[in-house]
DNA sequence: AATAATTGCGCAATTG
DNA sequence: GCAATTGCGCAATTAT
């Protein structure tokens, strides 16, 4: 079972052959390159996660800021602390306190 | 140079060779397995990615909202509008300026 | 029908 | 010495 010899020995199969294994490098430089690209968008999307998450913390960090500012606001109210000097009369009903969110 | 017949023709070459075909065929298992899995990872990045943005999103909004409130409170001021009835809410920026950005 | 691409498989060389 | 990895060619199958 090696070879039907005859019919194909040389000629136009060596030729079919020898694109063939062309074909064959090709392709598997294809798929190696593909893979390499893949392993490439996994670290590119990695990094991009981390800039997100740092983004994250950082808004997370100036909301909770801006919320406690308010809270404290809310408190003078509460307590009836003028925001200034002005004597105007505070005859501002407590209002209760929002809690946090989420 | 078809081969040196002789020698390694049979017999421990063969199972030379058999186990090599083996130790192959598991090498190029695990090669597939591990791009496939680069693969899925780079899916499930995409997916932490989005979440991730559209968390941005949302805290960009809230942000740009508790700041919107804190321009309006600074104008009164400047105008000397002193604070009027105080809604027992706080969640509804139903007045005033809109349409801050970023 | 013809040609190119992809795939499983085995060999041999090399590496660890 | 031996398993793992790698380049290479063959042949069958699939896609164009």
């Amino acid at each position: 079972m090696k070879k039907p010899s005859a019919e194909k020995d040389s000629d136009e199969y060596r030729q079919r052959r020898e694109r063939n294994n062309l074909a064959v490098k090709k392709s598997r430089m294809r798929s190696k390159q593909k893979a390499q690209d893949t392993q490439q968008r996994v670290n590119e999307l990695k990094e991009e996660n981390e800039r997100l998450e740092a983004k994250i913390k950082l808004l997370s960090k100036e909301l909770s800021v801006l919320k406690d500012l308010f809270l404290e606001h809310a408190h003078n109210l509460a307590d009836n602390v003028p925001p200034s000097g002005t004597g105007a009369d505070g005859a501002s009903p407590a209002t209760g306190v929002n809690g946090h969110g989420q």
